[in-house]
DNA sequence: AATTTTTGATATTTATAAATAACAAATTCT
DNA sequence: AGAATTTGTTATTTATAAATATCAAAAATT
């Protein structure tokens, strides 16, 4: 794919990307904290963001400043996406998953050492990339939910 | 049934619902104007609350004041409730559903005059009743979608 | 090697959601 | 008939979530 195409490279330091999007740099790390966002790591632990990180911390914009979600309202909406049934967990592998149980942290923000998640990057997971938006979760809800 | 058991009796005004739960008055109608809680109404518009409501109410205040989720984002966790498989609406009622589409209100905040909630109380449906809690809809979403 | 930027942490500020207070008109109750 | 309560509305207060400001140490850049 053309690298001018490819929403998921690494490309900005935290300080553009604070620029990018008119907020301070510490904002995108409590972001991060919170689960929000999963920055690409370099070996130094210094953050690189990419278009679609952009995209995506533009979006969690809009829900905390238009429609006056407050983040952990953000992070246990993200605790509904239904993973399990994304990335096609095993039913054994369900009973020992902390996200599964859980209804206020995103799956991202688990450690999952024992299960299908287990070494996998979330950033590449469709759980992570597909449900920025609580749009997209409805949608989902209405495909599998007949 | 037995009165005592029953909850859903229509038993306490205003005054004495914001007594149980600690609040005031006003901030029972704005819970109500949001969309939170539907409160039973005698002919001359006067509320009346159960022991149900009661409930409810003393769940949302966890919501907003421990889980720290704002009254917009309880807004839109219960926009996600899935009504249609609940009340087995048809394919052709959901098209003409604004609460179907809808991401931020919940249902029963919606006029529903040509589907097969028309002239249903929400207070009696097992939407509004078994979903006031996040932690039910998690399991809801585990039972129908594998 | 020197400059710039990043890191995490703490302390502070700001914006605003949530709750309260006060009002006159209508309703209920004794 | 009169007292108490409810109604809806507007204006105000309060609590706190979200964002900013500072800091020294580490890393990156030129």
């Amino acid at each position: 794919m053309d690298d001018f195409e490819n929403l998921d490279l690494p490309l900005f330091p935290i300080s553009v990307a604070a620029r990018l999007l008119d907020i301070s740099v510490h904002t995108l790390r409590m972001y991060e904290r919170e689960g929000l966002i999963v920055p690409f790591k370099k070996e130094s632990n210094h953050r690189l963001y990419s278009k679609a990180d952009i995209e995506r911390l533009s979006c969690i914009r809009k829900t905390i400043n238009e429609s006056k979600i407050s983040i952990n309202g953000i992070k246990t909406i993200y605790s509904l996406i239904p993973c399990w049934d994304i990335v096609n967990c095993s039913l054994k592998d369900r009973e020992n998953c902390e996200s599964y149980k859980s209804h206020s942290n995103p799956c991202w923000t688990f450690q999952h050492v024992y299960n299908i998640c287990a070494h996998l990057d979330c950033r590449e997971c469709d759980v992570y990339k597909n449900f920025a938006e609580c749009k997209s979760l409805k949608e989902k809800l209405k495909l599998e939910i007949k």
